[in-house]
Parts: C-alpha cells; sequence; structure tokens
DNA sequence: CTAACGTTTCCATTATTCTGGAAATATGGA
DNA sequence: TCCATATTTCCAGAATAATGGAAACGTTAG
C-alpha cells in the first residue's frame, strides 16, 4: 500500500460518524447495508450519511452495489487489511516483533526473546 | 477502546508528515529517534516538525522523555495494537472471521450471493 | 405515465487544521 | 556566567472538511 493511500484511508476513518459507519460494515460483513439502514440505526440526515458514505467509498473502504431500490453498501476488508499491514510494517525494526507483540517499556518483568515468534492466529 | 480515542488516533495518522513520523518511530522500537533527527530524516522545519510530534503525543500514539539535551520520541506500540483491534472487532459479526482472513469478493469475479454464512479457515 | 420511495447533489455556513518564520525556552558545556 | 545546540510556543494566513435543508435523480410498482 502507498503512504497517499493510507493516508486517504485513515482520513476517511477520522471521524466519527465515519468510523461508526465502517464498523457497521465491518459487522455487517460482506453481506453489506442498505444506505437507508445505516441511516437510521445512527440517526444520521440523508445528506450528511452519503457525504460520508462517499467519503469511505473515495478512500477505498467501502463499496457499493444496486439492489433495486436500494444501495447496499460493503466494508472492503482487503482495503482494512492493507492498511492495519502499512502501520504495523517494519515494526521495531522487523527484529522479531510480530505485532501483537510490540510492548515497549510498558510492563516489568517480561521477558525480552519469548516472543520473536508471530502468532498470526488471535 | 473507546471511539474517541480512536478517532483522536486515526486523525493523528491521517495526515502525511504524521503518519511518516509514526511508521519511522515503528521502525525505530522502544529506542525511538531524537526530534531532531526525525526533522532531519523527513526534511520538517522545527516548528512543523513539534507540531507533529505534539499531534502525535496527544492522540497517545507516541511517547517523549529527555535525555540530555535531546527530546527522544518512541511509538505506543500498545495504543497501535488497541486501534487495529478496534478496527477489526467484530468482523463479519463475530462468526469466524479471523482478520487477515476477511476477504470478501475480492477477485475479479464477483459474488452477488448472501454470504452471510461464515467462511471456516481462510 | 404517475406516484412513492431511496439516495445523491447542490449550496452556504461554520469550524478545524496545516504551515513555517521568528522568538522563546530548556539543557549542557566551557 | 555565557554560548551553542535542541526543541517548543506564538502567530496568522491559507486551505480543507463537516453539516443539513431543499431539490434533483433513479428505480420500481401500480
Amino acid at each position: 500500500m502507498e503512504t497517499n493511500e493510507a493516508v486517504r484511508s485513515l482520513s476517511a476513518l477520522a471521524q466519527g460518524s465515519r468510523l461508526a459507519i465502517f464498523r457497521l460494515l465491518v459487522r455487517a460483513g460482506p453481506a453489506g447495508m442498505a444506505a437507508g439502514s445505516i441511516g437510521e440505526q445512527l440517526e444520521l440526515p440523508p445528506a450528511t450519511l452519503s457525504f460520508h458514505l462517499a467519503g469511505l467509498t473515495r478512500a477505498g473502504l467501502a463499496r457499493s452495489r444496486q439492489e433495486g431500490r436500494f444501495v447496499i453498501y460493503s466494508a472492503a476488508f482487503e482495503r482494512m487489511n492493507d492498511l492495519v499491514a502499512f502501520l504495523t510494517t517494519n515494526c521495531c525494526g522487523g527484529v522479531s516483533c510480530a505485532p501483537q507483540a510490540c510492548q515497549p517499556e510498558t510492563d516489568k518483568g517480561e521477558s525480552h526473546e519469548e516472543t520473536s515468534r508471530a502468532r498470526r492466529r488471535a
């Protein structure tokens, strides 16, 4: 993922309504949700909702498909994963520091070697 | 992690210079980097750099410690991990959809079927 | 065709953020 | 003490983003 794409995606998520919309779509899975349902659930007026949905779409984090009279929005999971990877790559210089294991000087009695192997399952 | 915290963190990352700074710090690991080195590497004037470092710090994504005449900044890995978790939780309704496995209709072929069912293990 | 519904566009107002020069503030050394 | 170096604060101009009412647009059913 390129830096500019990442900035666009992060900008899209850096706003209360859009973040709420995105998380709703993440929950909804590939099936997605109609624009109206989203607006109803989050209590957003149509114009505002549409503005934010357009933002998420422009950022590549959501897609839409027409289904009858409804427009169904769904999260772009692949893009979300790319973004997460972009943020965590080369964590600690790439040396034995799986993302979930990055815990700097925060705690006291932790070892310094045991986390070298990545645990990809959460 | 709370929504407002997430928005603050995402806002902090949603800007080219700050994203670059953060990734530099992620690479640097817990050792961190002096403010000056960051500015040098990214060619940012002092005022601009300080502005963005303050932003990252306010957002909880970086911390600073004084070391002699230098101020050393380092990434707050724990916060970064919280943020990633926040974005990916309840992916696909929580049904057997580990973050890295969320791949909806990404491929060239479209799938307009009801994919509300979980895919076991990608 | 017409009516009804769902969604988007238009628009103006308001609010927030980015930028960087210059000056102020810390820190350590001579 | 005084100087050099490192970083932050002050400031203000320029740019960008959020909001929501009203109207326009698309789609389907009757």
